[in-house]
DNA sequence: TAAAAATACTCCATAGGTATTTTAT
DNA sequence: ATAAAATACCTATGGAGTATTTTTA
């Protein structure tokens, strides 16, 4: 049996008719009968009762007409559900991020996304820099959020935005009394930063702008989270460079202040591996172009007023 | 697309190997490929990811697959229920009877069927002779249940079983001593009897009974059920003649007693239409034959005893 | 006699076969 | 060198067309 005699069968106990069965179907009334035939032969049952003069159903033809539209349902289905995976409105992703990267795009973008693609499973994984280049190259991970740089020919990376650095300093710390701050000025300054394995690019992002200005940071504190880092902050025990997407890390005790020119960024990308033919995430990278280009409009505009860019809400 | 196109595709995302699929669905690779390609251009999705050496379902293929594995076992529902119908083991059968046929073999009957056919939907109507000769032409009934003489050249007859005439008689009447009534000791005994278009194959039977013995029967009374006449002998109105049958019906005030021979007996007869395909109602008739079948043997054995069968539980 | 389904036949589109090439391991 | 998929080409089944017959209302 094949679609076509469900098709063809539909149209004869429709129309019970076969004239007007075939006129429908485009095609002429003898093949129509004998693909009726031929299928009430397989089924071994009769699906029409025929007069020469008048076509009514049996009890299996009903039978089978309501199973058989049934059945052109599911198919209809099963190719509207693939073309919607290939569109990437289907399917599953997975993601990982380091945890300094949790406050920049990936909020808002996650937020679009889900909106625009209800029906992917979206599997999130705070990962160290390592890990995801691990899972994303043995298919544990579809897409990483990362800070560069990070090499690795398998694997394509694509920038998302760029973001300025910032001090996050002690309230009480004389320099927080500044709209902005030269870099120059952390120079004998205890840094916290985090620990390297966990996010490679940031923390040499970090060494090395300082290294530019003329100095090599006195990390006196490492930490596996930026919470923790922002704590410590808060506590005195030293002070931090940080993504100007932390301030939407808000914490009595600490205070984010903009760095003088030349100002240092670090640069989110992500991460998935080339020629990854995956619909969904070829549906997530257009996400991402397009929420990060309004992204590059809108940071500058946090620092447009005073600098003093802690209150915004 | 045809179903075809759904088996190839299921064979390939099981096996992942296009020679081994196409052993599995005994044809050779080349043309297997061609169908695979076919089904991915007209559906315009890419469903397998392959590189020379490999064969590796896309999201899209997963999609498909759980859903054209979903299609083929809707296909065999349909498939199944088309001949299950055809075999009469689903569908519907309209039945009608005159009361009085309520307390023969139709109980069990349906009991029998039920258990056999239980997906069928049984619809009962009691119905006079007339209406139900009517509704089996205009469609409206599948088969009835009635006493004969009763001819329609559109209807075929087949006889279910032949049942005894027995006296109804008052509890108290003097007949009511004897095990065995000769009929012509009824003669000037008042008769109730059924309004006879409700049932006139019976009605005309009693009467014609009663001739054949030398009298006509003094009606007094006529009703419109049966349990209504067995009311009005227990009431001391009159005295009936019921098939033997209605020893079911138990009532106090009545009692059932044997006829002399030769026992005039009525026939229960069913009625279809001459030539009604319907597999239910073929169904049914082959439960009736091999039922009524049982039923011939075991009638007599209701009257082996002393004829005082009012006693049976 | 007119309308509708079945039958008889013809044709060609295409499913499926065979032989071969390509390519990745 | 080998295994596996793709490509090229061929064959023939059977789906669909046209012409005709049969049947009954």
């Amino acid at each position: 049996m094949e679609l076509r005699h469900l098709q063809y069968f539909i149209a004869v106990a429709e129309e019970l008719h076969f004239g007007r069965a075939a006129e429908r179907l485009h095609m002429a009334q003898p093949p129509l009968s004998q693909q009726i035939h031929s299928l009430e032969e397989e089924l071994g049952v009769q699906l029409l009762h025929r007069t020469k003069r008048r076509v009514q159903l049996t009890q299996a033809g009903e039978v089978f007409l309501v199973e058989a539209r049934r059945s052109l349902t599911q198919i209809e289905q099963t190719i509207l559900a693939a073309q919607r995976a290939g569109r990437g409105e289907i399917g599953s992703l997975s993601m990982g991020f380091v945890s300094s990267a949790s406050y920049s795009l990936l909020p808002e973008l996650l937020q679009v996304f889900r909106q625009r693609f209800p029906d992917v499973e979206l599997s999130l994984y705070e990962l160290t820099t390592e890990q995801q280049l691990q899972k994303l190259r043995n298919g544990g991970l579809d897409i990483g959020f990362l800070y560069l740089p990070s090499y690795d020919a398998s694997l394509s990376i694509i920038s998302v935005t760029k973001e300025p650095l910032m001090a996050a300093l002690p309230q009480s710390h004389p320099l927080a009394t500044l709209p902005q701050i030269p870099l120059l000025s952390l120079s004998s300054e205890p840094f916290i930063l985090i620990l390297r394995h966990l996010a490679v690019g940031f923390y040499d992002r970090i060494v090395s702008a300082c290294q530019q200005t003329g100095f090599s940071p006195r990390v006196v504190q490492q930490a596996n989270t930026i919470h923790t880092i922002v704590s410590l902050v808060a506590g005195g025990v030293g002070i931090s460079l940080v993504p100007a997407s932390f301030q939407n890390l808000q914490r009595t005790g600490v205070v984010y202040r903009q760095l003088q020119r030349p100002t240092p960024e670090v640069e989110l990308t992500i991460i998935c591996r080339k020629d990854d033919p995956s619909p969904v995430l070829q549906a997530f990278l257009k996400v991402i172009r397009e929420t990060s280009g309004h992204q590059f409009i809108d940071v500058p505009s946090l620092f447009s007023d005073d600098g003093l860019t802690e209150q915004r809400s």
